[in-house]
DNA sequence: TATACGATTATTTTT
DNA sequence: TAATCGTATA
C-alpha cells in the first residue's frame, strides 16, 4: 500500500482521485512532482498496469526527474521499466515509428532541427521564386510553426482568421505546403510534426486511435499550462476512451505563449474535459515567507488567470535585498561582490547560487565578473554541443548513412571536406529532380553517369562519395558507432582538414577536441543502453541535446547563469534577479507593445526559483547596440510592498538622493529667480 | 574557393 | 557595438 500520510489534505485528494478529469493547480513549489510520483504509485497499487499508465512532460529533465522518483519509490525495477515517462515529443516519436507509413512517409524518419528547417525552407523559397528579401525565412518559418501548433494545414489557412500568423496569407500558404512537401520526399519531420502528425493519424484512421486510446487507462500531463492546440488535441484523442485525465500545472507561471502555448487550455479545462474536478495545491514548500509575500503581490496584479494566493509556514527569512548600479557592468561586479560575501558569511557552496536574466546577452557581463574573480559557473542555454558546426558536419554523415533521402544533411557534407563538388554540379543535381527524372537528391547523384550536364571530374567525385557511403554502410554492420565515426573521421581526413581551415590553431584544436568529445559521448551512450544503434543514437540527441552534459554535471560546484525561461522548474537558495528594468522585464522594444501579464508571469517565476535570499538588481544605464540608453525600474518592483525589501547599498543610495535633492532646489532657485525677474 | 566588405540586425525557445 | 550574412571580387 502506498503511504499517503505525509502529503498534505489537498495533495491527497488528488492522489486518490482516479476516475474521471482532474484539473490539479499547482503553485509554485507546491510539491506537484511529489503528487504525481505518488499517485502513479498509487494506481499501481491499485492494480493499475503499468503499462496502461501514461505520464508526459515537457523537458527530459521533468521526465528524468520523474523516473528517478518513481524508481525510489516502487523497488521493482522491471514495473518501472512498463511505464510510459514520456516528454510530448518522445511520445510523439514512438506513435509515428508505429504508424508514420499510414501518411505516405517513408519507413524511416529523421527529425529536423530549427536549422535544418531553415535549410530546407530557404531552398524551396529559391526554386519557387519567392524572394527572401520580401519574405523573410526566419518569419515565414515560424508562422508554419505556428500554424502547425494550431493544427492548421495549408489549406486550412484564410487571411481573414489567420493574417496575424503572416502577413501574406497566400504566400505563406504555398511556403508551407511546399515545405512539407520537401520534408515528406527527404524522410524527415519537425519537432511540430512529432505532435500535429499523430493528431492527423487518429484523426483519419480509427483503428489507430482505437489502439492508442485503449492502451493508456491512466493519463497524466505535467505543465499543462504549456501545451498548445496540438498536444490538447493529441491528450484529447490519448484519452478519449478511458477519459483517465489528470492535468497538473499553474497558470501564473504560463510563460510560453509566443511559441504557441495556450493559457485557456489549462484556464478551460472544465470545458474541454466536462466533469472535471479541479484541486489546489497552494501550500508553498519551497520559499520563505517574505519572498513569498513578494511573489503573490505581484502575480496578483494579473486579471487572466485562477484566484489563488500561495501560503507558507515557513519563517520569514531576510528581507529582498534591492540596489541599483550606474551600468551593467557595475551590477554584474556588485552581483559578483554580493554572492562571494553571501558565500563566505553563510558557508555555502557556489551550487546554491543563480543569476537570472531576461535575455542570454545578459550573461556576458556576469561571465566577465565571475570569470575574473575565478568563480566557478555554468551557462545555462546558449550554443549546444550539437550545434557545433563540425558535430553537425559529422552527424550529417551519420544521417546520410542511416537515411539517404536526407537531403539536407546530404547537401551539408556533399562538399566537405572539399572534394571539388561546388555549386554548378550540385545545381546540375537538382534540375534532374525538378525535371522529374530522379526523386531524390541521394537517387540523382547515384546515376550521376547518366546526368550529361555534369563534368566527368564532378562524376567521379559524386561516385567516390557514394563508394565511401556504401563501404561505410556495410562496415556499420559489424563495427559498433564510436568506432565506424572514429574511422569515418579518419577516412575523411577531416582533423587534418581541420588544421588547413582554420589558421588559428587553437581553434582548429578546440575542434578536434568537440569530435573526440563526440566519440567519448557515443561510446557512453554504448555503454549505457541495452541495445545501441545508430538509428536509436540519433533519435535520443535530436529530441534530447543537452543529454551530453546533463549526468554528471549537475555534482560539480559552480554558480549557475541562467534566464527566466530556463530556469522554470528550477530552484535556489540564493537568487539573483538582474536587470530589473522596464525594457527587459516587461521585455518590450520600442513602438511595440508587451505582453504585460506574461512578462509578469515571467517575473513571478524568477522570484519564486529563490528558497531562502533573494537579490533583485537593475541599472540605470545600459549599452545596447552601442548607445548608452538609460533605464527606468521595471513596473513590477513597485508591486513590491516596501516592508519586504531593504536597499543594500544604502550609503550610495543616500548620496544620489541628496544629488537629486540639491539638484531639484538648485533648479527651482533658478525658476524662482527667473519669475521674479520677467515681472520686473 | 577564399577572403573581404558592407549591410543588417539584434527576446524568450522546454522539443 | 558586434556578430552574422550575403554578395562581390580576386
Amino acid at each position: 500500500m502506498v503511504s499517503v500520510a505525509h502529503l498534505n489534505p489537498e495533495q491527497r485528494d488528488a492522489v486518490l482521485h482516479t476516475h474521471g478529469p482532474l484539473l490539479i493547480l499547482a503553485g509554485a513549489g507546491s510539491g506537484k512532482t511529489r503528487v504525481i510520483v505518488h499517485r502513479i504509485a498509487h494506481l499501481l497499487a491499485q492494480g493499475h498496469p503499468a503499462e496502461a499508465i501514461l505520464a508526459v512532460s515537457f523537458t527530459n529533465r521533468a521526465v528524468r526527474e520523474m523516473e528517478e522518483r518513481v524508481s525510489s519509490m516502487i523497488k521493482d525495477p522491471t514495473l518501472v521499466k512498463k511505464l510510459t515517462l514520456s516528454t510530448f515529443h518522445s511520445l510523439g516519436v514512438k506513435i509515428l515509428r508505429k504508424e508514420l507509413s499510414r501518411l505516405h512517409y517513408p519507413q524511416r524518419f529523421t527529425i529536423y532541427d530549427p536549422s535544418d528547417q531553415l535549410a530546407i525552407l530557404r531552398r524551396v523559397m529559391s526554386e519557387n521564386r519567392i524572394d527572401e528579401a520580401f519574405h523573410p525565412p526566419k518569419d515565414l518559418l515560424a508562422a508554419i510553426s505556428q500554424a502547425k501548433n494550431l493544427f492548421l494545414d495549408p489549406n486550412d489557412l484564410v487571411h481573414t482568421t489567420h493574417h496575424a500568423l503572416y502577413p501574406n496569407i497566400m504566400v505563406l500558404k504555398k511556403a508551407y505546403s511546399l515545405y512539407e512537401d520537401a520534408l515528406r520526399v527527404c524522410g524527415a519531420v519537425d519537432f511540430d510534426d512529432l505532435i500535429r502528425l499523430p493528431v492527423k493519424i487518429f484523426r483519419s484512421f480509427p483503428d489507430a486511435l482505437h489502439t492508442w486510446s485503449n492502451r493508456f487507462q491512466q493519463i497524466m500531463i505535467d505543465e499543462y499550462q504549456d501545451t498548445n492546440r496540438a498536444q490538447l488535441l493529441m491528450v484529447d484523442c490519448l484519452a478519449s476512451v478511458h477519459k483517465n485525465l489528470c492535468v497538473v500545472g499553474d497558470d501564473d507561471q504560463s510563460i510560453y505563449g509566443w511559441r504557441g502555448s495556450d493559457v485557456s487550455n489549462i484556464l478551460h479545462f472544465d470545458k474541454q474535459f466536462p466533469g472535471a474536478r479541479t484541486i489546489m495545491l497552494t501550500q508553498n514548500y519551497r520559499c520563505s515567507a517574505h519572498i513569498l509575500d513578494a511573489a503573490n503581490k505581484v502575480i496578483a496584479k494579473n486579471q487572466n488567470r485562477y484566484d489563488k494566493s500561495l501560503w507558507t509556514d515557513a519563517l520569514p527569512g531576510p528581507r529582498i535585498g534591492l540596489a541599483t548600479l550606474p551600468d551593467e557592468e557595475k551590477e554584474a561586479r556588485y552581483t559578483v561582490e554580493q554572492l562571494f560575501e553571501i558565500k563566505h558569511a553563510e558557508k555555502r557552496p557556489w551550487r546554491d547560487f543563480a543569476i537570472l536574466y531576461r535575455t542570454n546577452a545578459q550573461s556576458q557581463a556576469f561571465e566577465e565578473a565571475l570569470r575574473q574573480e575565478r568563480i566557478p559557473y555554468k551557462l545555462v542555454g546558449g550554443q549546444t554541443f550539437f550545434e557545433r558546426k563540425e558535430i553537425k558536419d559529422t552527424l550529417a554523415y551519420l544521417k546520410v548513412l542511416h537515411l539517404p533521402s536526407d537531403e539536407i544533411s546530404l547537401r551539408r557534407i556533399i562538399n566537405y571536406p572539399p572534394r571539388s563538388i561546388g555549386n554548378t554540379t550540385i545545381d546540375h543535381l537538382s534540375e534532374t529532380l525538378r525535371d522529374g527524372r530522379f526523386n531524390s537528391f541521394y537517387q540523382a547523384c547515384e546515376h550521376a553517369e547518366q546526368i550529361e550536364t555534369l563534368t566527368p571530374s564532378a562524376r567521379k567525385a559524386i561516385l567516390d562519395l557514394l563508394q565511401l557511403f556504401d563501404l561505410f554502410r556495410l562496415r556499420a554492420q559489424r563495427t559498433k558507432l564510436s568506432t565506424l565515426t572514429l574511422e569515418l573521421l579518419q577516412e575523411l581526413r577531416l582533423f587534418q582538414h581541420l588544421h588547413r581551415e582554420y589558421k588559428n590553431p587553437n581553434e582548429a584544436k578546440s575542434r578536434i577536441d568537440n569530435l573526440s568529445s563526440l566519440i567519448n559521448a557515443i561510446e557512453q551512450y554504448e555503454r549505457r543502453v541495452d541495445h545501441p544503434s545508430l538509428d536509436d543514437y540519433l533519435e535520443r540527441i535530436s529530441l534530447d541535446s543537452h543529454s551530453e552534459d546533463d549526468d554528471r554535471e549537475t555534482e560539480k560546484d559552480h554558480v549557475t547563469l541562467i534566464t527566466l525561461h530556463g530556469a522554470k522548474g528550477l530552484e535556489y537558495p540564493v537568487v539573483f534577479l538582474v536587470g530589473m528594468e522596464d525594457g527587459f522585464l516587461p521585455f518590450y522594444r520600442q513602438g511595440e507593445e508587451p505582453d504585460v501579464e506574461e512578462e509578469r508571469r515571467l517575473c513571478y517565476v524568477g522570484i519564486t526559483r529563490a528558497k531562502q535570499r533573494l537579490y533583485i538588481f537593475r541599472a540605470l544605464e545600459r549599452r545596447r547596440f552601442g548607445r548608452n540608453l538609460e533605464r527606468d525600474p521595471s513596473r513590477f518592483l513597485a508591486d513590491i510592498p516596501k516592508e519586504l525589501t531593504f536597499f543594500l547599498q544604502a550609503e550610495q543610495q543616500r548620496q544620489a538622493q541628496s544629488e537629486e535633492e540639491r539638484d531639484k532646489k538648485f533648479k527651482s532657485f533658478f525658476s524662482e529667480i527667473h519669475s521674479l525677474l520677467n515681472k520686473s
